[in-house]
DNA sequence: TATGAATGAGGATTCATTCAT
DNA sequence: CATGAATGAATCCTCATTCAT
């Protein structure tokens, strides 16, 4: 019994989550209530609450995967044998945004956004929003030793200060897509290669 | 007596703004109640709703206020006779960020993120934001025109995607600096300078 | 210097309970507040609160005087030499609620109907409401004693009970006036007539 | 379940409108505020809302059972196979009236009165007022029908005034009734058959 | 005296959470 | 176990009235 059980409550939780994920794509965190996660997800309040004991813990659980998904990817590709270039590093990552923003899903970047307001004030979501992108940044730190190993940029840079350039141009290009919405991954990468050369 | 009058409802009006802003950088927009911003700004109720006819519209004013703070400052500083290079530009503009974040106002990026989350689900705000950071942004085309005149950069680079990405390293200065509190003007410019050579 | 100012007072009380009639007239006595009249009057807060000390107050003038307003035409016109007639008095009194409900001052009855509810719940406007309606109902006594005295009616009819059904059909017509729309002070005439003989 | 569940819906909202209409007897409609609702009822907020969605819905619940529970009664009463004069519908529905009033439910008339106000600025109970007192009116055009067809009234008496004339006797003694507080069905009926005779 | 800005108690409504069935 | 009705504290907002100028 123990496994199908798991297997079931696994599958309950998601079923949670991405309702409640759809409810703050349409309407942000806020104006999201547990009365519309729960019609949202078909179970019942009661079941609901026997997943997430508050609002607060479902409401983390949706930035925590919002904040993370990119991860994984991350790791994949930029860990991959192709030469990773900063310029080809951060178009793989725009492109999965676009991707996971135009996906099945929802844009889920939304739920990033709101998972940054968030953040200023919930201690929890803080926490994951610190980790996470410590550790996204760190990918863009390889990205830079590479780029100083074969001469791309200088031998003498800060592979930090780079990282958070490369990093922080990520940021700018969601909130662009989101509120002006004219940004495309080639253009963005085109603009930051006429900077550098 | 209008003048008198006049002078007085502005102040009135900045005390409950201030006011309110001050509870929103404590709390955010959503933990922030009415009751809060009446206690803050030492009115009354009545007094409040004489200004603002909902907190939707204090909200918007306090919005308002930190998306275009920014503008302001940029065209006086870039729109000078210096040389205006992008890496200084940016400098220029991040300085004035941190400038701005740690006054005794208080962090106005902090309530800016807010903004971002709250435009995606506020048309008053959306459009707020959409106009500023259309505004902001038409700065840098500027800049990179000049970049693109002495030879900074490439002659046939689109200005605009040179636009997107160095008003785009802002948020992410932001960003990066309330989460993860280790970037400074300084060190991110440093950081786009290697890249850039 | 009383004089004119004896004048002034009333002609400001007069603009005052116009203002509010209006505004009783367009939206009740509950939905009208008195920032409406007062905007309505042209006058300041203070200025109307020097002529009633209070909304309940004004509301009582306005009751009053649209409860009261048909006494002084039944009175002339009631007392007047012609034959008057059961039907002839219910006509009249018919035709004035008309023609005052159609008068430039906007719909009085419908203050009347205001005044009904409230008089259940307001002492003032009760004994008004009660002392006004006891007066009113002494004419159609006249009515009915004329109408013993020429043998219209019975002679041993009770002239209480005839007056009773008298005026108690005016209620019935004003409601149906606003409420149903189809009544005219000559088809309700001549319903009473059609019953009586 | 369902049908426990049904039952007890029907018991809950009855348990509200009954102590709503307490309220609203006592106090009318603007002084009886959700928390005196909410604690005559012996329920919380949020089950009363979860009833009515809002004071304004609650009082048109009122206001319709207040307007149409003579209703059933005038049905049952008139179309019985009896002798129905005018004299005798009039007098029918007037006890029935007084017998509501002094029902334990306390006296429905005053809601009625308050509904009559409502209807001049609230399109719901405008409606509610519009088609139940049409309905009721046309039981007397029945009425008038009857008598001219046993001589009662003449044969080319109008039934739709001679049914104004009788229903708009209603609204008239439940007026005096309330505000004088000396009609009696009985008299008041005697009036019209003295006028008719 | 006249003004109208300010007051603040009071009212309607919402919604996260619980717990009896 | 699951359900979903019920809870009630919390929140936004209004408006009659006052009083400093």
């Amino acid at each position: 019994m123990p496994k199908v059980t798991d297997e079931h409550r696994t599958a309950r939780r998601s079923q949670i989550v991405e309702a409640a994920r759809r409810c703050v794509i349409a309407q942000g965190f806020h104006k999201t209530t547990m009365a519309d996660v729960i019609k949202e997800s078909g179970l019942s309040a009661g079941a609901v609450y026997s997943y997430f004991k508050s609002k607060e813990e479902l409401v983390a659980a949706i930035a925590d995967e919002a904040l993370g998904s990119v991860d994984q990817v991350f790791r994949a590709i930029l860990a991959s044998a192709e030469p990773v270039t900063p310029v080809n590093a951060l178009r793989t990552a725009l492109e999965y945004v676009v991707t996971a923003a135009e996906g099945p899903e929802g844009d889920v970047t939304r739920v990033g956004v709101q998972a940054w307001a968030e953040a200023l004030h919930n201690e929890a979501i803080y926490a994951t929003a610190s980790s996470k992108y410590a550790l996204l940044r760190g990918y863009f730190v390889d990205v830079a030793d590479r780029a100083k190993a074969d001469g791309t940029i200088a031998a003498d840079a800060d592979s930090q200060q780079v990282a958070q350039v490369l990093f922080g141009l990520i940021p700018g290009f969601v909130l662009q897509r989101l509120i002006l919405g004219d940004v495309t991954p080639a253009g963005y990468t085109a603009g930051l290669a006429a900077l550098i050369r």
